[in-house]
DNA sequence: TGTACATCAGTGAACGCGCGTTCACTGATGTAC
DNA sequence: TGTACATCAGTGAACGCGCGTTCACTGATGTAC
């Protein structure tokens, strides 16, 4: 057979292959993900996909890299546009994002933050600085409604155990940035609330007693804004 | 070559079986198990597995099932070893083996909690209610912390959204179990809280910021119940 | 105590399959003249 | 405008591998007599 015509340009062939591996994830689940499998789907043969991606390691790298972006963007995006543009909004913007991503792209949550991918190891400099996006996106926000007094933190976490302190000092002179250690642990204890969230709803572990998980997020994430003294935008 | 001398029982067969499967596991993830690599690491060939299950897919229930149920009875036996025996130190223990139990074993936390295994689809009547072990778990306690006033709850679990209220009513119906609607929901929340805490610590996710995870975690929980006006235990 | 025999866990060969990767090749495209 | 040619994305065959599962078999064990 002989090679089809060629009328769609390298980027688009990468952006097609990508698309056609993350439909693949879809059916079959992150491990499940194979450069045959992608090239039937696309129908080319499996050596074709060589002249875009040296390794199928290299694909689900770039398959990571997107995601982690993706996720970081949508969340600074919805940050961007929130309804006024006070600190709180924004904040409250982005947790709201941070389900709706994953809710919409479930495959590459569990691909960023699920199991591991057997036989895959990602670069950790590639992948470590991107995995901090959606955190970093967050710090000047809560800096900034904690320096307008918009944001109080309770009494726990201005008495963290020292080994959490010194941790956080470390991360902070990592990074170069300057914030109380207290505000950086109220973004991670957020984090690790709507994370939750997300993770036993899409394994569907919440919806056997709350059948409405958008509703349940969002309850919850005006509870944390309240717990740290923030009023959430009442829309 | 001959078959070798039989010296274990049909049960200890078993056992050695799925123990093996979980090094696999452990070493290759979830989604690397594969009946010759354990017939492989086991020194049988891989028919003889067959003698003890029908395929591989009963063998994956198999470990799921177990680990449910382990996480369940580790959690039931802290509660019950609680320092004193009240609601609250047993909520406290019942939530510390949570951690514990996930990062002595997080091949079985992410079997049971993560991404799915490809091919595999669990029997939704076997692994439904072995799923809710954990959660049911709790329960009672909650609700004699509640009853004896031990725990208050605030304010925003006392006005749910109308369809995350309705379907709480609707599952108390299923489980034939009578408690307060809001108290059903704080087990529910505090369960996301701490299973995003598990989650993100299990991949890694924490301690480029937060270095002491068990540290954090035990921060958390104590300030989960102070938010429900429990005291935790001083140990 | 000694012998015949049923049991059945485990073997080894085989099946059909899919995988990542390599390699020499082909042939449409676009360029140079 | 027409022709020769370099480029290079994609092909098809092949490689060595591992997989789940089936099948007829073997031979140690324990039992019946």
């Amino acid at each position: 057979m002989p090679r089809p015509i060629k009328d769609i340009s390298r980027e688009d062939m990468i952006g097609a292959i990508k698309s056609t591996a993350r439909e693949q994830m879809r059916l079959k689940g992150t491990a499940g993900l194979s450069l045959r499998g992608i090239a039937r789907e696309m129908n080319i043969t499996a050596p074709a996909i060589y002249n875009y991606f040296p390794t199928l390691n290299d694909l689900i790298t770039g398959l990571i890299t997107d995601a982690f972006l993706s996720i970081a963007e949508a969340m600074r995006n919805a940050a961007r546009t929130a309804d006024n543009g006070s600190a709180v909004s924004r904040i409250y913007a982005g947790a709201m994002a941070y389900r709706a991503w994953a809710t919409a792209n479930p495959i590459q949550f569990q691909l960023i933050y699920g199991n591991p991918i057997p036989d895959y190891t990602a670069p950790a400099e590639i992948t470590g600085p991107l995995a901090r996006l959606p955190f970093e996106g967050l710090m000047h926000d809560f800096k900034r409604a904690y320096d307008s007094g918009e944001m109080k933190l309770p009494d726990s976490y201005l008495h963290l155990p020292e080994s959490v302190h010194s941790s956080i000092v470390r991360y902070l002179g990592v990074v170069n940035f300057e914030m109380p250690e207290p505000v950086v642990y109220a973004i991670m204890a957020s984090w690790v609330h709507i994370h939750g969230l997300v993770m036993l709803e899409l394994f569907h572990h919440t919806t056997p007693i709350i059948s409405d998980p958008a509703a349940f997020y969002k309850h919850e994430v005006v509870g944390l804004l309240t717990s740290l003294k923030m009023s959430p935008p009442s829309d």
